[in-house]
DNA sequence: AATTTTAGAGAGCACCGCTCTCTAATTCAC
DNA sequence: GTGAATTAGAGAGCGGTGCTCTCTAAAATT
């Protein structure tokens, strides 16, 4: 899917998703101003980054002056907000409708559709991505309230997955089950330290969630990896000509990360 | 370290760097006022990020009329390409300086020295590594020329440690040396695809290494998990209060990484 | 000593976020 | 239907930004 299909999909839910209850014609009128704004904002977020993003320019597009559109944002900061939550749900509406096509007991496959998923969009929609990944915006922090909920849908699928190869027995390799000589001796490869064994207790019972402290470190590393070796395409890291086909190498670590993460189950 | 302190020794070898070579009065003002421009840069990107950087505020720190620092720096972008060296070689002299305390044939402590003084350093810098690793400064694309060989140091350390511990007959884990029953059958653990082949087989030979495409592969992963765990805790993207020892974690991350890059040779 | 180079000052241009006031249109209450 | 209240938008203005241009004064060169 191309960048410019992957925003108009987005720019017809939006459409859709608020022009549902019209009552009064002004009441029409706002919504669909609003809508207009959202897009017009995501437009200039693509071209010109989150920075880079500016009321006026959007008051310009929309045909009106400037201090016009105070009256339907009250700051850039709050246009931010919006278009970081209507990111948020855009990438976790993407992995949601990839790995919900594989079956729930393929928990490599649906890990590897998530983990294609993120780079798909994130290819397809840079300036969001970064607004969602990338550096934070100086003197813009994300309100909690709106941003959480939307902000943990990929993990929450992450999760979901994680667990359901848990329960079905299947277990990470590493030490008990990889070569011994490696590992002699009295390594404690359960996770060390009270505080952390407390944070994954408090994962358990806030996700309801059994998976043992090894299988949720596996997890979050799986999860922070996939989104480094994507933030490394998408910001260039790698350089420009070291990969020409960067989306095999994506899949190769996939694979690696999926037998890491111990869900290598169905292959 | 904290974050004052590794910018103070920053600055301190910035000074040193240029006052060597002075000649005329003339150009030892100008070296100084350079110096000056550079170090002010430093403070406002530690406190207002990459895109809050303006010329005119270090003008004013600087004590001079905003159009006086064009006589030292040919515009914005220019300054934080001077700024972005400057990080890349911080980052690399915190990374050469970690690793080096351990001995060479310590792969997997070489390994977790250079994680750890990552971490360390983008915490203690979190404006400046997000200028280095976050999203792209819309509109500003960094001149190669300049940054690809800074922008490589961390990389290039991580590479030989990697070919070191190829050469010492190191191997990752994995299908071959995991459990067999998850990985019967034709599975292709080598790399597939001619491009992503031929990319490895480029990268041998530019950097002059020996290692397979399996241990590539699986070492361009490490790099990227690295980055991907840092950046989620400098970002924010685990959340206020999910884990509360985050060395502990990463120390954790770090031991899979290892395990999984086939490096875990002395432990 | 005369000339050239250079650092800095200052004004100005177009942009930015945001606030304030004013006008005109629409909606609501009666 | 008419008067009152609400609302959308216009416009001016504040202080900020990057950057260019011209001018002055000091320093270096000849």
């Amino acid at each position: 899917m191309s960048r410019a299909l992957l925003t108009k999909v987005d720019d017809a839910l939006t459409m859709v998703q608020n022009q549902g209850m019209a009552q009064t014609p002004r009441e029409r009128a706002r919504l669909q101003t609003m809508d207009e704004i959202l897009l017009i904002g995501r437009r200039h977020l693509a071209v010109h980054g989150a920075a880079g993003l500016s009321l006026r320019a959007v008051a310009r597009d929309l045909g009106v002056v400037s201090s016009a559109v105070y009256r339907y944002v009250k700051s850039r900061d709050e246009l931010l907000t919006l278009l970081l939550v209507d990111a948020y749900n855009s990438l976790g509406d993407a992995v949601d409708a990839a790995v919900d096509k594989v079956p729930e007991a393929d928990y490599s496959g649906r890990f590897r559709a998530l983990g294609r998923a993120v780079r798909t969009w994130a290819l397809a929609e840079q300036a969001r991505y970064g607004l969602l990944f990338g550096s934070p915006v100086p003197g813009y922090d994300a309100p909690a309230d709106q941003t959480t909920g939307p902000g943990t849908r990929v993990i929450a699928k992450l999760v979901g997955i994680l667990e359901g190869a848990y329960t079905a027995g299947i277990r990470a390799g590493g030490p008990p089950a990889g070569p011994a000589e490696e590992h002699a001796g009295t390594e404690a490869e359960s996770v060390p330290g009270h505080l952390l064994a407390a944070d994954f207790e408090a994962i358990r019972s806030e996700w309801g969630i059994t998976a043992d402290d090894n299988a949720l470190a596996r997890g979050v590393l799986a999860w922070a990896a996939i989104f480094g070796a994507v933030s490394f395409e998408v910001f260039g890291q790698y350089g420009k000509s070291t990969f020409h086909d960067p989306a095999a190498l994506f899949d190769v670590q996939l694979d690696v990360l999926a037998r890491m993460a111990g869900i290598a189950g169905l292959v």
